[in-house]
Formats: structure tokens, sequence, C-alpha cells
DNA sequence: CATGAATGAGGCTTCATTCAT
DNA sequence: CATGAATGAAGCCTCATTCAT
């Protein structure tokens, strides 16, 4: 089968991916290495460079799986035809799940200093996970179901809210369950909902 | 007098705290090379190394000198003697304030890839900020004047939400200004009144 | 039939031979990558260690090739029994003729850089298109048509002064055409004609 | 004084032009190792960085510290109200003189495997050689004294019979001595003269 | 005490070579 | 037998740190 060669590629590009997610991370984009992503990938140095023109390349490969895997998480299946504050739980319990099946690459999305280096295609991709939810809040916001608040503002609010919380667990400022995190949401809800 | 030299070493000192916080903000710890540094102060490379024995205590110096000024910034001269919304949106205020005089400052805080090299000295004074505060909500939430939501969630949900707002608006996927920053506060407010 | 392997098989080599003259003469033998000549013959990178045991030893192929082609070019059907200058200027026109028809080779040829790793026989061939020249013109100058300079100075001399006018054209300090080259050809016969 | 850190810092980059002049005309452009030129120099790798902003910058300065070098032995104090003979005789000496006093800048400028990364400073340096020399060629021309062949095609054949000669030496086809290299001077003498 | 030239370890990247398919 | 993905040594270059002045 010529098959093979193939999907062993795809593996070892998964895998480069993976330990990148995981090695920007955990240190940023100067502060991950490129040898030490390949040794955690389990490949040469010089295999990267066959699968990614350069650190660069890799960075913007890596913003976009992650990207599109958060994109998934929050928007694959959801159900608009709902009360507001349904859909905000949701989404809310989306991104907690997502935080919990992918730490690693949640924590590379909210890490800013490779933003410098993202190119136009990563932009219009963060657009992408952006856009739709800012429909669906205006939406919700001209039928009466939303605060009268600028749904820019709205949307950095709660995004920032839930990344808080998650950060703070991460430093261990405090300790996060399925239950405080739903409590959590409630309470962020209120920010949202009609006063 | 003896007292010159004292005096234009503390200068010194503070151009080169100032150059490092704002290198350090804009790209990282790892990102920001000390001779760029030293260059920016207006010094040489090896004057950085009178000050500080190495680039890992100089980053230190730096979260203590922005986390110092933050903490005055939110603290000092706060009434507490007030009815909790009022409160809370002098915080708020507050927050504003000190994310417009000493944007530098803030974005280097909000930045994470230095918190590996944050020693014993610089995690306790972080807790000094947080706990005044933490301190001040439980009395309220005791007082019924606060969401029975645990304190620490509640801090990091507000403290993240404001956090999202500079960062957005630093992404220019929003525009802020006192009016709309005002708004965002009274709507994150309710995150925290209760129901 | 059997043979049409070994056809496949020598069309692969003269392709890889080719490029690898094309990209050394370009880019001299550091500059030029396996994988680059690979790429250009329009074969996998591992086929040419199938042929040569190494870039060094492809090297010495290309070189025994291009000599090769320049004693051919040089001497077959060359006529000694005629006037010292009408040989002369039968070389010239035959240098220029390979130098038209093959300038990679040529340029490979003056190129200096791969001449550390040429081997024994790559340096005996060299010498196999010298020494007949060599014996021609010592057989001239002893019947006194030749200027008696020692004839290995002179074959220096008409040889750089041939390779220098291929070379100022390339770097376009001038441009040529026959009727230049005849010209050039009859100026440098002066150097070796009897004064 | 404050007059030593800028004569170390000016021996240590002659060190580096040296040992690059040496490396770069043994084993070319790509050839020449940057920790290579650095050992040789008995410096750092990264020494040479503080002295030239990459390879190609210091390449650059090679040529024109070797071309540089060319010019005064070539024109400095060169009388030119002379026979045409004398002053083709003279040039010629130079020329030796030159080689035998800098043989690693004779032999660097030969190579060609630096062209590529000259820079338009650096060519514009090798025509203030060329141009001097032309310009003197064509007025010997005008003045009867000069075989009427284009001074172009002259110098291509004069400064490559010359460089043949080097080259030849260099690769052990023959031996240069003060009384060989005038008697191939006086035959080269004969490409120029009126017939 | 300040300086900035020097250092060399380590970062990003290339490429000669190997080997499983 | 051809292929091309993988490798890791080695190349270019940066930068945290030192030290002579």
């Amino acid at each position: 089968m010529a098959q093979t060669p193939a999907r062993d590629r795809a593996r070892t590009e998964r895998r480069i991916l993976d330990a990148a997610l995981a090695l920007f991370g955990e240190r940023g984009y100067h502060g991950a290495a490129v040898p030490a992503i390949a040794q955690r990938a389990g490949v040469g140095a010089g295999t990267i460079y066959r699968h990614h023109a350069s650190k660069e390349d890799l960075v913007n490969a890596v913003f976009r799986d992650a990207k599109t895997r958060l994109r998934a998480a929050l928007l694959d299946g959801l159900e608009v035809q709902r009360p507001p504050a349904s859909i905000f739980l949701d989404l809310w319990q989306r991104l907690w799940r997502f935080a919990c099946d992918a730490p690693d690459a949640f924590a590379f999305l909210e890490l800013q200093d490779h933003v410098p280096y993202l190119d136009a295609k990563s932009r219009a991709l963060e657009l992408e996970v952006l856009a739709p939810i800012a429909h669906i809040a205006r939406a919700l916001q001209q039928g009466g179901g939303l605060r009268p608040v600028p749904v820019d503002l709205m949307m950095a609010l709660v995004w920032g809210a839930f990344a808080g919380l998650v950060k703070s667990a991460r430093m261990g400022y405090l300790t996060l369950d399925d239950e405080r995190v739903t409590r959590a949401g409630e309470a962020c809800w209120a920010l949202c909902a009609v006063p």
C-alpha cells in the first residue's frame, strides 16, 4: 500500500502540532525552542522543517489547529432556537468542556505572545469564531433577550471572565469543578441578562 | 553633596525598570533582549548587571515595581464604608485609570511568560494585592451586599472580564473610552450584585 | 528486451550529471545542495546515491564528464600538419565553440572550489588534456614555429587569456560574438608567435 | 587613554578580515564557515557579528579591502608619461608583486563564487580599478601605441593571462620566479603591441 | 562605577545521507 | 530499483553575561 507513507506523515504532523501546542502554551513563542518541540514530538529537529517552513509558520499552523478545534467545540450543533439564558449556559459549558478536554489548546490561545506572528489567514480564522457568536448575540439583543450593552463589549467581558477563571485555576489561586464552573456561569449570565 | 550619586543611581534604576517593563510587555520575557533593554534605557549593557544579578532578577524587579503600582492604584485611599456597588464601580474606575496611565505595566502584568521566573517574594506580592480585595469582598458578602458566589470565583471573573476588555481593545476588536468602560463596569456589577 | 533498464539507468545518470553540472557551475560545490540537484534532475534524492557514493564522488564524475567533453572538443580530429598559426587559431575556435555549446561545463571547469575534492583519477584526466597540447606546442617550438618561451608558461597564459575573456563576458564587462572572439584570438596568437 | 579600545577594535577587525580573506580564498564563500573564520582569527564566533551584520556583509568587506589594496598596488604612483611597453611591463610587475605580497587577496579576488553576494558599493569599487586602466589603454591606443583591438577585450585577455599564470602555479602545473614572470610579461606585451 | 567589546552556549535552519516502503 | 520522509550534525546568527578599561 502506498497509503502508509501518507498516514505516517500525517501522524508525524499531528505529533509535531501537539508538541508545539504544549510548549508554546507553556513557555510562549520565544520560550519554546524548536529542538525542544522536536524532542517532545519524538522526531528529529530537521523533520519539523519538512512540515513547516519556519517557526513562524509552525506557530500559525498550531494556532489554526487550536482555533479550529475551539470553533467546533463552541459552534458545532449549537441550537439557537432557545431562550437566551439557555444558549448562554450552553456556550459556557462548551467552553468549560473545551478547557478540560484541550487544556493545552486553551492555554495557548489565551497566550498573547504569538499574536505578532499570526498571518492573514490566521487572523481571518479568529473572526470566523467570533462572528457567528456576535451574530447570535445581536439577534438576541434585538429580540430584547440581552442587556442593551454593545455586543463587542459584552463578548470581551464574558470571554475574559471565563479566561480569568481558567487562568486563576492554572495559577493555583482557586480550584474548579463542574459545579463551581456552573455557578460561575450563572453569575456571568447576570452580566448579559436584561436587568 | 554625597547624595547626588545615590540620586543618579536611582534615576538609572528607574530608566532600566521602565525600559524593561516596556520591552517585556511588548515582546515577552524571552523576546526581550537585555542589550535591547539597555539601549532603550540609555545605559550600557553592563550597567544592568550592576543593578540586577540576572535577567530573571530583572524581571522580578519589574514585576514587583508594576504590581506595587497596581496595588497603590487600586487600594490607596479606597473608601470601603460605602454601598457595595459604589465600591465596585470605584475599583473598576481605578483599574481603568491604571490601564490608561500605565499601559505598559498593565500589559506586562497580564503577560504569562514571565510567570515561571517569578520568585517567592514576587508571588507573595501578588497576594498582597488580592488579599485586601478578597477581604473586602467577603465582608460585603457576609453583609448580604454581594451575590453568594465564592469570592475567589467572583474575583477571577471580574478581573478576567476587565482584562478581556483591555485585551480586546489592544487587539483591535473594539475601542474603549470612558463612557463605554463605565457601561461595561455597570454590566459587570450585575455579576456581583445580589440577584 | 533486457536492454531497456540499462538504457533507463544511463538516461537517469545523464540527467543527474547535467543537473549537477549546472548547479555546481552556478553556485559552486558547497553552494549546490544534493536535494536541489535531484530536483533539477527530476529524480528522488536517494536516487543520486544509487549512482554515486557521495557528493564528492558526484563532483568527480561531473568533472570527468566535463573534462572529457572538453578534451574531445579540443583534440578530436585536430590536424597538426599545418602552420602553427593555423593550429593555434583552430584551437582558439574550438575553445570558443565549447564555451558556447557547453557553457555550464566551461563555467564549472573554471570554478575552483571543487578542486580540493578531486581524486587522483580526475587529476590524471586533467593531464590527459594538457599533455597532448603541450606535446604539440613543444614540437612546434622546436621547429622554430613558436616563441621561445617555456611551453608551460605559454599554455597558462593562453588558457588564462581565453578564460578571462569568457569570465569578463559572464560578469557583464564586455560582450562577445564570433568576430570579436576571432580578433581576440589573433591578438593572442601574437603572444605565441615568433617575434 | 580611551584610545586603546578603539585600537583593539581595529586590530580585531583586521584579524577578522585577514582570516576571512584566507578562508574565502581557500574554500570559497559557501565552503568557509563563519565559526572557522572566527577560530582562525582567534576570536569568538559572536565577535564577527559585532563587526559585520552577516556573512554576506563580511564577504563584501573582505572584497573591498582586497580590491582597495589591489588598486593601490596597481595605480599608486603609476607613471604614465612613458613608452607603452614600459607602462605595460610596470603594471605586470605590480601585479606580480601584489600576487606575491598578498597571495590570499589575489586568490580571493580571482574566485568567483562570492560575486553573487557583492553589493552595489563593491561593484562600484570594481570599476574604480578597471576604469583608470581602461582610460590609460585607450589613450595609448589613440596615440598609436597599442594594437587596434577593443580595449575591453585586451584588458580581459591580459588580466586573464596573468591570472592563468598564478592559478597554474597554485595548482602545481608550473613554478614561477621573477625571471620567468618577466619573460611571460614580455610575451604578453606582444598581445598588446602594435604588430 | 559605567561602559561596551568580547564571548560561547544555544537558537533557528539547512542539507548530506539513510532506509523503509 | 526509485523514492522521499526522516535524521542530526553543522551552519548562521543572537544574546545573557563578563571584564578590561
